[in-house]
DNA sequence: TTTAATTTTCAATAATTTCTGAAAATAAAT
DNA sequence: ATTTATTTTCAGAAATTATTGAAAATTAAA
């Protein structure tokens, strides 16, 4: 396969794969040019490669700043921002990661907290009793195995894995 | 609190929650009210309690089946369909992260497989192959820590860490 | 059959999200 | 200070996604 056409495809399958991880296409689209890109971009490089806006360019590339995967450069004689993706794929992982536990587990574990205390022991109270304690269960466990993915690359967990598949 | 604003705040939260998992705010709601349930619903019952037309209603509380996560009963003397949630947080558990590897994860492979073959030995595609290397070794790995969380129950991991929790 | 109850579909509409592009703000050079 | 280069913002437009509701299809009783 040439260069050229196992680029775009990349772009397009990150892209893809963002949208259904709840980052927005473009944000990934951008995300993945950068990746696989040997030198760091600026914001017109961006918009000629994916066709977008200066204004869609330059919020996605924040976007990817404030996500910890981008990095703002500055060049010597040149008065653009520079952009440069993290290239430690792990890095990557455990940033995303982190992120999604933050907006997502975090804030259920808190609400769980306020609705253990409802009152009452009607069967619906019971039920709702269970499931709530349920959930917490599965939440704490799941924090924990996220913990160990997002520290993984000295894991022993990992080391493991990395170990056994050779 | 009173069962009744817990119950909403309940069915909001993890109707927000799916949504950021890109199981749309109507299933995930529709999930959430089966849930803490202790008798099945009809879907005039999802109608009312949730305030959604009856093609929605309906559409999701398919959708639920399809993933495995809402089973539909027959009651006798009855013609209506009736459902009822999976109540094993663990099952539910499962089936999302089986759903999401099906989706996500394998797509990712897939498209890897053949991204390798990119032909030339130019800094752009030399860092291509680095990148796609590197994605493999990282999505290689996820499915693997994927594999032991979605056998959960009786895996060793998720023994000991239930040990480790008291 | 025919009738009645229920589920499913889907075109139209509503709601939400994303994108554009030009104006405003910022920052650097002259 | 003024000009020039660049980034940021954001109201409106476009695109996407979700919802409605009524008609069509299905299913079971009469």
């Amino acid at each position: 396969m040439e260069y050229q056409q196992a680029k775009e495809r990349f772009i397009q399958t990150w892209g893809t794969l963002g949208a259904q991880w709840g980052i927005n296409r473009t944000m990934a689209q951008v995300h993945a040019l950068l990746l696989i890109s040997p030198k760091s971009l600026t914001t017109d490089d961006v918009m000629e490669e994916l066709g977008v806006s200066r204004g869609n360019a330059n919020m996605n590339l924040r976007g990817l700043v404030d996500w910890g995967l981008v990095y703002r450069d500055m060049q010597k004689g040149d008065r653009k921002d520079y952009f440069r993706a993290e290239k430690d794929l792990w890095v990557v992982a455990k940033r995303i990661a982190d992120e999604r536990k933050k907006r997502e587990l975090d804030t259920v574990k808190d609400q769980l907290t306020i609705l253990k205390q409802v009152e009452g022991n009607s069967p619906e109270v019971e039920e709702f009793k269970k499931v709530i304690k349920d959930i917490d269960n599965v939440t704490s466990q799941a924090l924990q195995v996220l913990g160990m993915m997002t520290s993984a690359a000295d894991n022993f967990l990992m080391k493991t894995i990395r170990k056994l598949k050779g």
